[in-house]
DNA sequence: TAGAATACTTATCAGTTAATAAGTATATTT
DNA sequence: AAATATACTTATTAACTGATAAGTATTCTA
């Protein structure tokens, strides 16, 4: 069983990603793990360092995801991807890119830098993969690697906002698009 | 000189997508337009209809684009509207589909049916001038239309709130992206 | 086993939130 | 000139916000 620590991020996770940053309170965290507010502010003495600490959890998860992926073919790898935000958008949630780039200004610098590592580390993952895919032929796309990857990145999360407006459709056209792109 | 009910929906939309929804008071409407509070709600009695002002300020935005830009080619139209994006991201502002998606969930019903129509609005006019551009010969992609439509549209309002998180290069290049795709 | 660190609870707070009721000045209509 | 509608202000509220101080039970350590 997760420790209480865990389960405040992992719930806050979720909450920022369905709700929001400045939709959620506390009492959203407490309430639902049967502890007091206090405790909640016990491990994350202010809601920026727990926005903080959200924001390192995924960059750990990207990292297992690096590396669970790694063995496997570059389309393969595109594909695992891209359904790992399919399974953000089922769930009715959104990628932490959009949901942290709305609130941006009500968030403080530890988190900017934080958010411009996962950035970073997505976009510099997706340009790897697209780049050896292309070397081995197994991927074709026109622009360069790191531009192709910020297309498809930006993409895939914003198919995913797009989603909650309506129904699920768009989101795999735009998959699909993606995947016609670089495969053709 | 704009009413004051004007003024505070070019306000509430500034802020909604400067800030978010949820991260905005009556105090930040009324403090700079110098009323008091109680001016705000007279106009709009609650915060869920001056939201649904704000989109509904935008459907009217957004026929003025359209009629003002009917008369120039398909290629041109693109450009305009991809400027468009780039004075949003340039004023540090996002696109109202990528600030209301994130808050979605503390939104109601009626600015959810808003928003609908301004998202099929955006994508019919951009899938339709894409249609005249192919038939015409001037642009060139592989998708239809509408996917098409739907890749554009992701790609820069998406590009807009990335830019948040680290400067404008990277909507540059997204932008120069789609260009490079509908033009070859 | 004494002491200290860990993980909380109880209790409280000052500030902010959207919202409402009642009053007032000004402009418009009859 | 009287009546009415418009556009506010004054004053207030209940609920919620993130945050803090002080106390307590449990576990680990020396």
């Amino acid at each position: 069983m997760p420790s209480t620590k865990d389960q405040i991020i992992l719930l806050a996770d979720e909450l920022i990603r369905s709700r929001g940053y400045n939709a959620f309170s506390y009492t959203d965290i407490s309430k639902p793990l049967g502890i007091k507010n206090a405790a909640v502010h016990y491990h994350f003495a202010t809601k920026a360092k727990l926005a903080l600490a959200v924001v390192q959890f995924h960059l750990v998860s990207i990292e297992r995801f690096k590396e669970k992926s790694e063995p496997k073919p570059p389309l393969q790898r595109i594909k695992l991807f891209l359904n790992f935000y399919a399974s953000i958008q089922m769930s009715g949630k959104i990628c932490l890119v959009g949901a942290f780039a709305t609130d941006w200004n009500s968030l403080p610098n530890e988190v900017h830098d934080a958010m411009l590592t996962f950035k970073t580390s997505l976009l510099t993952w997706l340009a790897n993969t697209l780049h050896e895919g292309k070397e081995s032929g197994s991927l074709t796309f026109n622009e360069s690697p790191e531009t192709e990857a910020l297309s498809i990145l930006t993409n895939i999360f914003a198919a995913a906002q797009l989603a909650r407006i309506q129904g699920n459709e768009d989101f795999h056209l735009i998959k699909e698009s993606i995947l016609h792109r670089i495969t053709k």
